[in-house]
DNA sequence: GTTAGCACTCGGTAAAATCGAGTGCTAACA
DNA sequence: TGTTAGCACTCGATTTTACCGAGTGCTAAC
């Protein structure tokens, strides 16, 4: 893992004191939250030249748009490019052993729906990484069904219960304006089942045309559950450790904007979907697209099932986040995740 | 509603000038969050008196504890007691007209699940009064069960799917160390549903002690549903603008203690259901007794149905939030919400 | 009991002074 | 040609000082 996926195509690689110079300023910079000066990094990166010579590369590192300048006579600030260069160069990272403890620890005695092990694992990973988490499952509108039952609630009021074979249950709520008995519901359920077993929502299913009771009963739950499905694809978004928001970064506005976009579930999920989908596992600054956030890295890890990507989880945070320990921690997580539920035990 | 249930006995009615003083403290701190000097007091309240005859009841108040003084020489700040006056003095607010429209627009169009309602809601409540809101829907350990469903999903991984009489659904994953045909599915499920139908979760069963795959099966059910009672009693907690944190408190170590409060939502359901045992609607500072929200006020107004409290809707801000406007926002709401699950559409 | 008058307090703001980390540049050096 | 020591210079951050004025508490008179 010597490198990943660059986003721009005219990143060309850096001499290597270049690169040893900008990776000092980032590391010193992410560690200190200041600017940082030639002369620390003539002594903290070993490079055997004076601060001078640092000195006139900084300038060189600016004009090339990795570092910048808060004002003059001030030290250099990693610019998102600059981030961007020492992420692409981070080698791998290894969790810190009492992380992975606590990791295998966690998969080891979860138990419980998929439902509960995501939500879990959120905090888990905001604990594991002092930044908020972002779990996102994905929707179950491929998946088949293995059964659909309506249940009488009362008379004009009954509940379809739908079971995928992900594992993943929906219920609608079946409002009619006529009256059905037990034993109607009985049988639209039964028939129900039978239309609905082993198909998908985006497949289209022969409901009977007549206009009994039975009938109608029956149309309006096929029409329900394929009502729902353009909207809600059923993606869950679980959020861990929003708290941490307030303590990474500086400045309320920033935090409530942040806090504001974490709110919005659908905005997550898009922006994690974005990010996988460019096949990136880091977005930082601007490059997301999210003006909001442009203040904001965001480290994303696909979670898998048989090839497919059925989920994904996320970590929020500052651009200068700690990159090499998340993203480690990112896939970790992840990597446990596929084997959690790709093996015996998936539910 | 001249007046709410008072928590401190010995809070003696003041008299009426030093309840105009109190008030007029009250209401002009709320407003600029600054420190009141005797001399705008005289001036805004009709006292007729002058400024240095409210100081010395200021004075007075604050001896009394209703009052407090940030240092020498500067204004006079309500105290919790302070503000407790004020809130049991209250005379009730009502919803300025926009707001109502947009509640009764929000209860005519809503639709779908109790959930999706109730997470809908949380969003309106904040967006009315611009406060964090938190919606508390109540467990269902004591609805009777109207169907219990295992649906295979392969050959030792089942779903027990349970549909109560309040409408809700669970599921529970059934992992077993021993093979099942489909049709011992078929029949296990069958007599699970007989078993549970009618019953409470709080209810014991009979279970069959046979030692064959569908007995087996079906005392795993029973077990794994009975297990989860004590544990999730199903309070389903929705939060809504948690980003308004950011904005309404000052100090970003304050914002970070309510938002890690919020994430814990057993913490909120206590909370909520602490204040609405007391009888009380409103908490303020050290009320509730939760250290790091002693800077804020939490508002809460039950939901019920037939007589019984199955919900609640809540606001939290600071102590010094706008009282009147957030109280009729709170009742206007659970009102809606009462009538919205009390009439036909009860789902 | 109320009020005008007044000395006093003290946080907030602004202006001034100071400090020093860090820069850019230049001239000398290997 | 690249490197480096030296140095003047910049400019934000911190400290100091001065000052203002809102607001108080007290007292004496009404």
């Amino acid at each position: 893992m010597a490198r990943r996926v660059t986003t721009s195509p005219d990143n060309a690689d850096l001499d290597a004191r270049k690169a040893t110079i900008l990776e000092a300023v980032v590391v010193e910079h992410i560690d200190t939250a200041q600017p940082v000066g030639s002369s620390s990094v003539a002594q903290n990166a070993d490079l055997a030249v004076s601060s001078a010579t640092v000195r006139s590369e900084m300038v060189a590192l600016e004009r090339e748009g990795y570092l910048a300048q808060p004002h003059t006579s001030a030290g250099r600030v990693p610019t998102d490019k600059g981030y961007r260069y020492f992420v692409d160069h981070l080698d791998a990272g290894v969790l810190g052993s009492a992380q992975q403890r606590q990791v295998r620890e966690f998969f080891a005695h979860v138990r419980g729906e998929v439902e509960d092990v995501l939500e879990q694992t959120a905090t888990l990973l905001s604990r594991l990484t002092s930044y908020t988490s972002v779990v996102v499952g994905s929707g179950h509108s491929r998946s088949t069904i293995l059964s659909a039952q309506l249940v009488n609630l009362d008379a004009r009021h009954h509940l379809l219960v739908t079971v995928y074979s992900d594992g993943t249950v929906t219920k609608n709520s079946v409002l009619v304006n006529f009256d059905a008995t037990a034993s109607d519901v009985v049988e639209a359920s039964r028939q129900l089942n039978a239309l609905l077993i082993g198909t998908t929502l985006d497949a289209s299913v022969q409901v009977p045309s007549r206009a009994d009771v039975i009938a109608r009963l029956v149309r309006e739950g096929v029409s329900l559950l394929h009502a729902e499905m353009p909207t809600a694809e059923g993606e869950q978004v679980y959020i861990g450790g929003s708290s941490h928001v307030a303590e990474v970064f500086e400045g309320v506005e920033t935090v409530r904007q942040v806090l504001s976009i974490l709110e919005q579930e659908l905005l997550v999920v898009t922006l994690v979907e974005d990010i996988l989908d460019k096949g990136v596992s880091v977005a930082i600054g601007s490059e997301h697209g999210y003006a909001p956030l442009s203040s904001c890295a965001v480290i994303v890890a696909p979670v898998s099932l048989e090839g497919e990507t059925v989920g994904a989880v996320g970590l929020l945070g500052p651009t200068r986040m700690k990159y090499r320990e998340v993203i480690a921690a990112a896939e970790a997580v992840s990597k446990h995740l596929t084997t959690h539920f790709g093996g015996g035990d998936r539910a």
